[in-house]
RNA sequence: CGCGGGAUGGAGCAGCCUGGUAGCUCGUUGGGCUCAUAACCCAAAGGUCGUCGGUUCAAAUCCGGCUCCCGCAA
């Protein structure tokens, strides 16, 4: 059952590729050397943050390296002085040119949360909810230098539950994906790379801050798959009184309502209810600028006479 | 030193500018009304006002330090 060990170079950034190092270090393979994207400001200080992948390797002593790209001679040089059988790369951020994806003896392979060739591209998880998938997963795949378009090696599924976010899904996929990963590497072997067809592609576009923007003319039911789709970011969003609003938590309501898409329709203890383009979308939880996010009831408690029935929310 | 909002009974807020009995909308508990209720009426409990220090006869309120939470931007 037990693989021989191999000499593993990974390559990953946020959270999520960090759990999977965290499965490869666990294992009885030898993570040789972790590459990363350079640290970078971000927080409220615009302190230099060290990525997860970063935080995980320094705690277990392993050499990183976090070259701006890896397109260089230099950048390159340092990657072939590393003596490694292959090279996993989990939602790392930068290209793979040919010359890197040639170097390990086995290859690299990828993990990528969507079942392939269904959403390829940036933002696969966050897609698969936004278009209203009912089952997702993550794809173990052989790269080439296309984007996301090598041959699959493994596959691993789960549903989308009506009420799943890409935070939940993350988290999900982040249990279902390490377990995929070392499957694939145990048996790397044995598996049957298999093409993607082409027909069934397509391209998981990166989410925008605009796109989280509310447009109401939009049907509730899309827009309430954005809301979920959005969390944990960049979370969906309207305007009204100077101030973005975010929105957690809604509910898509079927109604045939004229009022200008926008209007709140109906104002309760526990709800919101706004027109759109088709139907009308029910706020439960949502959130101001510099607060958290609450219930609509305890927005409502604290300004009774805000967001009231017949205001016209902004997009 | 990137910009900004905030910390007040269990929850969400007001009060701070113009120091001097801590208020509102809810929730909770008890009682009443009702065929009944998450509805309505009455009553009660519950707060060292984030923390440390300063000014003052007196600080939630003015001044300074600290901790924590959040929005923008990246």
């Amino acid at each position: 059952m037990t693989s021989q060990p191999l000499n593993i170079i990974f390559a990953g950034t946020p959270e999520f590729a960090a759990l999977h190092l965290q499965a490869l270090i666990d294992s009885h393979h030898n993570v040789v050397a972790v590459y990363t994207q350079p640290d970078k400001p971000a927080g409220r200080g615009k302190k230099l943050q060290a990525s997860a992948v970063k935080a995980l390797a320094l705690a277990h002593d392993i050499p990183c390296l976090q070259p701006s790209s890896l397109k260089s001679e230099e950048a390159q040089a340092d990657l072939f002085s590393i003596e490694a059988d292959l090279m996993v790369v989990v939602a790392y951020g930068l290209l793979l040119p040919q010359a890197v994806l040639d170097y390990p003896k086995l290859g690299c392979i990828n993990v990528h949360g969507s079942l392939l060739p269904r959403w390829r591209g940036a933002a696969p998880i966050q897609r698969a909810i936004w278009a209203g998938d009912k089952e997702t997963g993550v794809t173990i795949m052989q790269m080439d230098i296309g984007l996301d378009t090598g041959d699959m090696l493994l596959k691993s599924s789960l549903p989308i539950e009506s009420t799943d976010t890409s935070a939940s899904l993350y988290q999900k996929l982040a249990d279902v994906g390490p377990k995929a990963l070392l499957e694939a590497v145990n048996q790397f072997n044995s598996l049957k790379p298999e093409p993607q067809d082409d027909q069934f592609a397509n391209y998981a576009e990166k989410l925008s801050k605009a796109e989280a923007c509310i447009d109401w003319t939009q049907s509730a039911v899309q827009l309430e798959r954005n809301v979920r789709a959005f969390n944990p970011w960049p979370v969906a969003f309207f305007n009204y009184d100077n101030q973005a609003i975010k929105v957690w938590q809604s509910e898509a309501m079927a109604t045939s309502s004229s009022a200008k898409p926008g209007t709140i329709l109906a104002v309760d203890k526990h709800t919101i209810t706004v027109a759109t383009g088709d139907g009308a979308l029910v706020l439960k939880q949502i959130q101001l600028p510099g607060k958290k996010a609450m219930s609509v009831t305890d927005i409502l408690n604290g300004k009774p006479n805000w967001l009231a029935v017949g205001d016209c929310l902004g997009g």
